[in-house]
Formats: structure tokens, C-alpha cells, sequence
DNA sequence: CATTGGTTTAACAAAATTGTTAAACAATGA
DNA sequence: TCATTGTTTAACAATTTTGTTAAACCAATG
């Protein structure tokens, strides 16, 4: 919110409300959220929320498709990037872990209003280049199949290792830390840590057999 | 619900209605719930909900309680049981994905609640041999590289991989199922053959290095 | 310095959700 | 069959949450 009042539409209000409301939506989901936990994250009260945006389910639309962006985004670029298979993996674990270090609570929420709504789904996903990514990724590994370059396997699985690798430990974190009895400070270097781990994992899936 | 009414409480729709409350509660979570709802899945109305559980809160305490028993529960008796480590990971990746196709939904929403109210778990968690688990694990891991049979390993990496490639899946089987494009039934198969991969995996991070 | 126009708020209204109660009901045993 | 007792419900009350509005406010401008 903007301390000095303007004659002109506040785009500072407009987007720090937007970004209190990420947060909270974020954090808590569509469900649990309330309309007055934004508000005092922005500083204002209800009634501004409305001003701006008519609805909590305009508002949330807004905040789901910039988390949505986040949580696909790291994906899209690397893979095209020209370069051996191994580093584009590598390259590919960074940026995402990357991701998720500065975005830690997106998974879940993403996930979370994915399985209450599936239908959301649908629409929102067709803006997005996923599929694509998908695409170029499978048909990567089958050429190096065919090559000989890797092993013979089921590329389904390949990709949902590297995610489940990469995303569960943020899903998890709050168990794993009371679980493990890990101090929160150290999780980012574990996650750090994690990058070659997880790069090193896959590679050894891909590698041919050998004994 | 009976169909018969008893003078004595009746055991068999207590037992529907928290069933009831379980399937509802796992799917949408504590707070997109709604009492009408639960009473609808049961069959009744929602003032019978009120005279078998006080509240909304009592209802859900029971069945957080139940869905943290299936979530931790597959592993406890596993990793006691005298075997070769390798045939133990086997039969705990095993025993997890079982669970997971029997109890599919209750991974997001146990992480989702933990997430959301990180206090409530400090005390569930204490009645739940979780932390033991863990340390019997960890330390068989240890004997092993003092043996020199696996890998040096940091085992907080395998253990996190172990859970992660199990789990994952079902947290994000809707988003998977649109982006793969895959049809729903072919989820459980594809969860079948990825047993074995996900143990194979496990042991190939703990196989002594020779490259 | 008064008018103007966007901005902000407090107070109010409406809707959704949870929780309560008094009375009807159905099976059992005297 | 009638009284008893646990079961069930419809109607109601209370609370929580979302959405609306009229008026106050403040800066810029003439």
C-alpha cells in the first residue's frame, strides 16, 4: 500500500496486495486462507481487497498461475539449450532445486489445488509449455537409446525420479525436520549438497550396464 | 448408518461415519471439508455427526490419527526383520508402494496438514516409533561403510531418495496423469514395475564405487 | 482554497458453515 | 401394549467469512 494517495490507479498497492495474497494463499491454500490474513499481510483491510480485485477466487486465479509459472518454468529453457545429454540433466537439477530454494512452499500448493480441482487443471495447463518439455525430453532419451548411448529404459520413469528426487524434499521438509531433528538452518545446505546427489542418481540410471 | 436401530450405541455407524470422515477429510483436507459433506458420504445428517464426535476438530484428530498410522506404519516391522540390507530396501520399497496404491491420497494430505499446522505434529508424532526407524536405518547404513560393503554415503541422502521416489508419485499422479497424457488405469501397473526400479536404484547408490 | 477524482476505511449486509436442541422415532423388554 | 432408552431428524441459533456501500480522506489541479 502506498503511503501517499495518487489520483492515478496505484500500481504499487495493486501489486503489493497481489504479492501479500501469494504469500498467504501460498502458505496456507485456497481453502484456509482468509480474506482478512491477506489484508494484514498488506497492511489494509478487507474492503481494499475487494476494490482491487473483485473476488477471492479472482485473486486466487492471479496467485495460482504466477505460482504455476515458477513451478514449470525452470524446466522450459534448459532442455533446448544444444549440449550433451549429462549436463543439460545437470544444468536442469540446479535450476530446479534453484527454484525451489527461493520458492519453497510452491509444490505443495500447486499440487495441493491440482488434486482438490483437477479440473483447473486442464485450462491453466494449456498456456504452459509442458507438454512440450515432456516431449523434448522423452524423445531425447530415445534417441540415445538408439544410439546406444544409454541404457534401455522406460523414460516415464527417468522423469518422475528427477522430479521426485528434486521436489519431494521440499514437500517433506516440515516432517523430515522434526523426524530427522535436523536444525531448519541446515536444510538449505543439505538442498545444496542435494544438487550433485540427485544429477548423480539419474546419470547412473542412464548409464549402460556394465556388470 | 444402521438400518436396525439398537438400545445399546451403535458400533457400526460410529464406524461408517468415521469412515465417512476419512475419505472426505483425506481427499479435500481439514479445511475445504464441510460437516455436510461427511454426513452426505455417511448417508445421515450432519447432527448425528455432532452426537458421535463433538466437533469438526474431534472428527479430524481421529483421522489424522489413522491416515499417520498408514503412513508411517509399513515401515516400522521391516527394517527390525533380520535380513541382507539389500532384501530389506527391497521389501520396504515393497511394502510402501502396496500401501500407497491402497491408501493413495493420504501422502498430500498428511504433508499438507503437517505443513499447515507444524505444531500438531510434535505430539502425534511422539506416539508414532517414526524417530526410531529413522535411527535403525541410519545406523545399519553406518555398519555397513564401516564394513566397507556399501558406498561412503551421507544415509540422510538415501533415506530422503528412498521416500521421495515412493511417494512422489501419488502427490503429483494428477498433474503427471494430464502432462503424460497417460490413462488413469494405467497408474497402478506403472506403479507395479516401478518397485523394482526405485530399489534398484537405492542399491546402486549403495553399491562400493569401481568406475 | 475549493473542486475533483482516485484512494481508503468503518460499518453494514449477505452468505456459508458449524453447532444445539427439542421432539419424533423405532426396537426392546416388562 | 406400553414404557424405556438409545437413535435420528428438522428446525433453529451462533459464528465465521465473504462481499458491499456510503462517506471520509488526501493530493493534485485550476
Amino acid at each position: 500500500m502506498s503511503k501517499t494517495q495518487n489520483t492515478t490507479p496505484d500500481r504499487n498497492t495493486e501489486e503489493a496486495i497481489l504479492q501479500a495474497a501469494k504469500r498467504v494463499f501460498t502458505r496456507k491454500g485456497f481453502a484456509a486462507a482468509r480474506m482478512e490474513d491477506i489484508a494484514t499481510e498488506a497492511g489494509i483491510n478487507r474492503a481494499l481487497l475487494h476494490y482491487y480485485f473483485r473476488s477471492k477466487e479472482k485473486m486466487f486465479e492471479r496467485v495460482f498461475e504466477e505460482n504455476m509459472s515458477h513451478f514449470y518454468g525452470s524446466f522450459i529453457s534448459i532442455l533446448n539449450a544444444p549440449a550433451p545429454l549429462d549436463m543439460r540433466i545437470r544444468n536442469l537439477v540446479n535450476a530446479e532445486i534453484d527454484m525451489l530454494l527461493a520458492n519453497p512452499d510452491v509444490p505443495l500448493f500447486i499440487l495441493t489445488e491440482i488434486s482438490r480441482n483437477p479440473d483447473m487443471i486442464k485450462s491453466k495447463m494449456e498456456k504452459m509449455p509442458v507438454r512440450e518439455f515432456m516431449m523434448i525430453f522423452v524423445s531425447s532419451l530415445r534417441t540415445e537409446m538408439q544410439k546406444g548411448t544409454i541404457r534401455q529404459i522406460e523414460p516415464v520413469h527417468v522423469l518422475m525420479s528427477l522430479m521426485s528426487l528434486c521436489i519431494f524434499p521440499f514437500i517433506g521438509k516440515p516432517m523430515f525436520l522434526t523426524v530427522s531433528g535436523m536444525p531448519p538452518e541446515q536444510f538449505e545446505s543439505l538442498m545444496q549438497s542435494r544438487k550433485k546427489v540427485v544429477a548423480d542418481i539419474i546419470l547412473q540410471m542412464l548409464k549402460p550396464e556394465q556388470a
